[in-house]
RNA sequence: GGAGGGGUGGCAGAGUGGUCGAAUGCACCGGCUUGCUAAGCCGGCGUACUCUUCACGGGGUACCCCGGGUUCGAAUCCCGGCCCCUCCGCCA
C-alpha cells in the first residue's frame, strides 16, 4: 500500500495513476476520510491525556479532592468511548480505500489499457520452422497417450489434468532443471506451505481484488496459494531483517492453484490454462533503494530468460502496460514463449517489481547499518518455471513429423532418455 | 481429539493494579582509553501516528500476540480468539 501521508500530499499524482492503470478508487473520500480521522483522534487524545493527568493524581489525594477527581476521570472515560467508536468505523472504512489504492507506476509503463497496448521489447531464439503438419501438444499427448484430460474432468472438473508416464518425468525435469539453475545463482529453494492464511493474502495484495481467482478454505479462513510469492513474500512478515543479509533471494517450489473465474471459454484446449500447476518461483527482498531494486528485477529477468535459453525456446520479452499490470506492481515484464500449437506466444513468466507495496504491507523492514529508524524493504519476484505450461511450449518446439517429441538436451540428464516414450 | 505450559523491545529475559514504554544481559550506535589481544570505561539506544519548531529539538496518544470488558487507573484482573511448546491418543 502506498504511504498515506504520500497519498495525502499528492492527490494529483495518485490520480494520474489511477487513469494511467484505468481504474478507480474513491480518492476524495479517502481523502475526507485521512483529514476527519486526524482531526477526531486528536480530540479523542487531549480528552485522554487530560483523563490520565487525573488518574495519575488520585492515589496522592484524599477525601472530597480525591473522589471529584475519579468522578471527573471518570466522566472523560465516557466521554472518551463514542469517539473510540467513531474512530473504529472510519478506520474501516479507510483501510478498505487504502488497500483499494493500486502501487504507483513507474514512468516508463506503457501507456494505454489494453493488452494490445503491452510493448514487445525485444525478442530471442528463432522460431522453428516445421516441413509437416505440425499437432499442438494437445494432439501430441495424445499420440502418445501421455495426458488424460477427460478422466480428470470427471473425477476433478475442467481444466483438470492427469500428466501420464514420461510427462511426469518432464515435468519433473524441468522443475528440478529450473531450481538447479536458479540454486546456483544464489536463491535459497524453499517449499512453502499451499494454504495462508487471510494476512498472507492480503499482505501480497490477492486480497481483497483477485478473491475471485483463489481457493478458499472457508472453515479455517485458509486459501490456497496461487502462486509461493503469497507465502514467501510474507515470510518476514513483521519482521525488522538485518541489512547484512540483503538483499535475500529465495526460490519457491510449490503447487499453485487458481480458479481462473472469468476466464470461462478461455484457452480451454489442453494444458494451457489449468486450476493447478507447479511453479519455481523467485522472490527477491532488498534494501529501500530503487537502483537496487531495479538491477535486481534486470537480475530476475535474466534468470528466466537463461533458463528459456537453456530450453532453446523462443520467447519474446515484453513491458506491460497500465491497464494491464497487476494492482501491486510498480512494472512488470512478462516473458512469452513461443508455443508453435497456438501460432503465437504465450505468457509463461511474470516479473514484477513492488518497491515497498508489499513490504509495507506485511511489516518488513531493516534497520541501517549505521543506526537510525529502520527502513521499509522493496520486493520483487518472477516466474523462474511454471509447468505444465512450459511443457505446452517444449513438447510444441520440439515435436518431430512422426508425432514424437525431442526431450530438450538440458533436460536429458534429469529424464535419462532423449525421447519421449509413449506411455502404454 | 484429551491434559498442561506459554506469547513482553533486534535477541534473551524480569515485571502480576498506579511513578512501567517497561529492570537486566547481549547486540547495536557515539566517545574515551589501550601494547596485551572475540579487552575495559562512559554515554546513548523501541515503533507508529500526531501536534509544534526555520532548525536542533520538544509535546501528546497508542502499542507488552489480537479483540472485547472491569477500573479513577491495566503489560498486570476478567471474557473470547489466534499462535507456539510439552505429554497422551489417533494417523500419513
Amino acid at each position: 500500500m502506498l504511504e498515506p501521508r504520500f497519498v495525502r500530499e499528492n492527490p494529483d499524482a495518485v490520480r494520474a495513476m489511477l487513469s494511467r492503470r484505468g481504474t478507480k478508487v474513491d480518492l476524495d473520500r479517502f481523502l475526507a476520510l485521512d483529514t476527519e480521522l486526524r482531526e477526531i483522534q486528536r480530540r479523542r487524545d487531549d480528552t485522554r491525556a487530560e483523563q490520565k493527568q487525573l488518574a495519575k493524581q488520585v492515589p496522592s489525594l484524599e477525601g472530597d479532592e480525591r473522589s471529584a477527581a475519579m468522578a471527573k476521570s471518570k466522566e472523560l472515560g465516557q466521554s472518551i468511548k463514542p469517539m473510540g467508536k467513531r474512530i473504529q468505523e472510519l478506520e474501516a472504512e479507510f483501510k478498505t480505500l487504502h488497500l483499494a489504492i493500486p502501487n504507483m507506476l513507474d514512468d516508463e509503463v506503457p501507456p494505454g489499457l489494453a493488452e494490445s497496448d503491452n510493448v514487445e521489447l525485444r525478442t530471442w531464439g528463432d522460431k522453428p520452422s516445421f516441413d509437416f503438419d505440425i499437432r499442438d501438444h494437445l494432439d501430441l499427448c495424445e499420440g502418445l497417450d501421455l495426458l488424460d484430460m477427460k478422466r480428470a474432468a470427471r473425477v476433478a472438473g475442467s481444466r483438470t489434468y492427469f500428466l501420464r508416464g514420461d510427462l511426469v518425468l518432464l515435468e519433473l525435469a524441468v522443475l528440478r532443471y529450473a531450481l538447479d539453475l536458479i540454486a546456483s545463482r544464489g536463491y535459497l529453494p524453499l517449499a512453502p506451505p499451499f494454504i495462508v492464511n487471510r494476512s498472507a493474502m492480503e499482505g501480497t495484495g490477492y486480497l481483497p481484488f483477485g478473491a475471485d481467482q483463489a481457493y478458499e478454505c472457508a472453515r479455517d479462513d485458509g486459501f490456497l496459494i496461487g502462486t509461493s510469492e503469497v507465502p514467501i513474500t510474507s515470510l518476514h512478515g513483521g519482521e525488522l531483517l538485518s541489512e547484512d543479509d540483503l538483499p535475500r533471494r529465495y526460490a519457491g517450489y510449490s503447487a499453485c492453484f487458481r480458479r481462473e473465474a472469468g476466464a470461462a471459454g478461455k484457452d480451454t484446449r489442453g494444458l494451457y490454462r489449468v486450476h493447478q500447476f507447479m511453479k519455481v518461483e523467485q522472490v527477491v527482498f532488498c534494501h529501500n533503494d530503487e537502483r537496487e531494486s531495479r538491477q535486481l528485477h534486470e537480475e530476475i529477468l535474466a534468470n528466466a530468460e537463461d533458463v528459456l535459453q537453456g530450453l532453446r525456446l523462443p520467447y519474446r520479452v515484453i513491458a506491460l502496460c497500465g491497464g494491464d499490470i497487476g494492482r501491486s506492481s510498480a512494472f512488470t515484464y512478462d516473458i512469452e514463449t513461443w508455443m508453435p500449437g497456438r501460432d503465437n506466444y504465450g505468457e509463461t513468466h511474470s516479473a514484477s517489481r513492488y518497491y515497498e507495496y508489499q513490504a509495507r504491507r506485511l511489516g518488513i523492514r531493516y534497520r541501517p547499518k549505521g543506526g537510525g529508524k529502520p527502513l521499509i524493504c522493496h520486493t520483487l519476484n518472477n516466474t523462474v518455471v511454471a509447468s505444465p505450461r512450459i511443457l505446452v511450449a517444449i513438447l510444441e518446439n520440439n515435436q518431430r513429423a512422426d508425432g514424437s517429441v525431442q526431450v530438450p538436451e538440458v533436460l536429458v540428464p534429469f529424464m535419462g532418455k532423449e525421447v519421449l516414450a509413449r506411455a502404454k
